[in-house]
DNA sequence: CTGTTAGCGCTTTCAG
DNA sequence: CTGAAAGCGCTAACAG
């Protein structure tokens, strides 16, 4: 027999369903229905049984075993594939999140994994019924086969297309396309982008076209790619992640330049990449859009921003959270899903202007 | 027998350990340990094992199987209290958040529970070890009265006190006397208090003591006595959440009064509340500090302060996440654990001056 | 409306 | 080092 299978050692042992039942007089099934409350019992029986189990104290049905015989937990598994606190300091994620967890409302909860890409990770041993995966990486591939063997409905947000992966997608690189078009057609022709991260390395550096060949991030690829479409030689500064300090240290290096040499304009792929841009063009006594237009990519809503008004793409965050969870509820209901591909709309504000003859 | 034994309808039968160990012309109890890696096995065997399941396409032991038998899943639930999107706008919680991830490691899951106080939640029934409750109000009664009948390990994050569960606890009063001293030291005697919500209601109001006699929230009502033990009289308003938008809103509502009644100081119970009294006082054509002192709680770095270098109480927000993280784990290897209580710490910065004259 | 029966897929003694 | 047996606690047929 097993010595301990209790959740943690020192616990007294607790009644199961079938001490409750035993109790009641009743059998097994006739108790656990009266706790489902699927399958009809008489009201008496039931509070028979109830009343057995507040005598036990007896919690309910215990969610482990549910899970095994119904072979369901309820559990979606949200795969990031960074550090917890990187992925929530992006608004864009939050909001994706949340979106997440609105669909799925009370009828299951959000198993937050994070996956360095290496070894045995929680993925392939957690317990859930399906998976999100946010911003994920060929390094999951092992993951997700193995996901895949078990059946699990594996839902993408922005990520590298997998056989098997329902892929929920933004226009990356047509917004970025657009938004490189508006800065062409201000007159723009030394510009110069700080990308987000390309890979998993996560620190500053010149952009090179070898760091693009290596690269693993499909949103940060697809944004450059448009933008490129527009200037097909852009380079600039890959930004260790995405935010103001970030954007305003690649700024500086992108500025430490010569006026008639210093880029007009400047394309960030994040819009907090892009205050931070502002910032340093603020510190260097540059106006913006007066001596320098600055971009940004997504829409949010950063505070502090006073009378900047960013030219961005606003990208529908939460709605991709939701696509994916309504995505993953139905699939899991066993029915038919088709890819979804989001769009995101051009907003001018006032960080854009005119090149200065 | 089971009909519909699969994670959701529609998906092929699955090959089990057993039909692996069959196909390796093992035992069943061989073949987990080849996978499991606990207890002795040589390496011939376990080759054969694995290559048996690599041919039958097994993904690995059924991670529900594995739980109900070892009595274990590995996750960890995290009660919020609130909408994710609310929760995860705060910053002080993302911090505690990221403290618990740093301290679970890669060991387990974080499983986000969210809870609206009312009915059955998915709280009763989902799997998982040891909970943690961030902010939690005595909706929670039920819930925490099923986990203790289930002998899972619980861990409060500045939230009621609740026999049986152990609580990680900032010094919210003590540092709120710390700070309200520091604002009676310059000279006000005209402060007016920005508070956190009292209930779950979530609705801007003003300060009066039946809210304060109905509130749920430990965390408000501790703010709020530690700065009546300065100024027994105070008051203002509650605001709807945290963020500049409340504080900003809340802020024009004191203000609006005639200079010798409007308040020279105002005390918010967070830093993000602060910044917006910080905006409405802008608005106002006050200059802070020169005509009025401002304060908040946290120690949250917030963008685009500008010069604006808020005086307040720094608390140590993943420290929160990683006790409790650090808690949970114990208690799960069967260790005891005494409460936490952590400590804020003074931060002078220039938003607080001397009363004007 | 209630009881009987048969496992879900795995791990863990305990013998060999 | 390996195998046999015994369940973890529950729910879903099916029969009464």
């Amino acid at each position: 027999m097993s010595a301990n299978n209790q959740p943690h050692p020192g616990a007294t042992p607790r009644p199961t369903l079938a001490d409750v039942a035993k109790r009641a007089g009743v059998s097994g099934s006739t108790a656990s229905i009266a706790f489902s409350g699927d399958g009809s019992i008489s009201a008496k029986t039931r509070d028979r049984v109830l009343a057995a189990a507040e005598e036990l104290n007896y919690a309910g049905p215990d969610p482990r075993a549910r899970s095994l015989r119904q072979g369901r937990s309820g559990i979606v598994g949200v795969i990031l594939e960074d550090r917890v606190l990187h992925s929530f300091r992006d608004p864009m994620m939050i909001a994706a999140l949340d979106g997440i967890s609105q669909q799925l409302g009370d009828s299951g909860g959000m198993l937050l994994l994070t996956s360095n890409g290496e070894g045995e990770s929680t993925i392939q041993t957690a317990v859930f019924d399906a998976a999100i995966f946010m911003g994920c990486s060929p390094h999951l591939a092992r993951s997700i086969e193995i996901m895949r063997q078990r059946n699990v409905p594996m839902v993408a947000i922005e990520g590298q297309a997998f056989a098997g992966v329902l892929s929920v997608a933004l226009d990356n690189r047509e917004a970025s396309v657009t938004l490189a078009q508006v800065v062409h057609d201000l007159g723009h022709r030394r510009v110069a982008t700080i990308t987000l991260p390309l890979d998993s390395l996560r620190e500053r550096r010149p952009l090179t076209d070898e760091l693009v060949r290596s690269a693993t991030t499909a949103t940060t690829l697809d944004r450059l790619e448009g933008a490129r479409e527009v200037y097909p030689a852009l380079t600039g500064v890959v930004a260790a992640n995405s935010s103001t300090d970030e954007g305003m240290a690649a700024a500086l290096v992108l500025l430490d330049a010569a006026p008639e040499l210093r880029p007009t304009a400047i394309i960030a792929q994040s819009d907090l990449l892009a205050v931070g841009a502002i910032r340093a063009a603020e510190s260097l006594g540059l106006r913006v859009p007066g001596d320098l237009t600055v971009v940004g990519f997504d829409g949010a809503r950063i505070e502090g921003m006073n009378d900047y008004d960013l030219t961005t793409m606003v990208q529908p965050a939460m709605e991709k959270g939701r696509a994916a969870g309504f995505a993953v509820t139905e699939l899991l209901a066993g029915r038919s899903v088709g890819d979804v591909s989001l769009t995101s709309v051009l907003h001018i504000g006032n960080t854009s202007g005119p090149v200065a003859q």
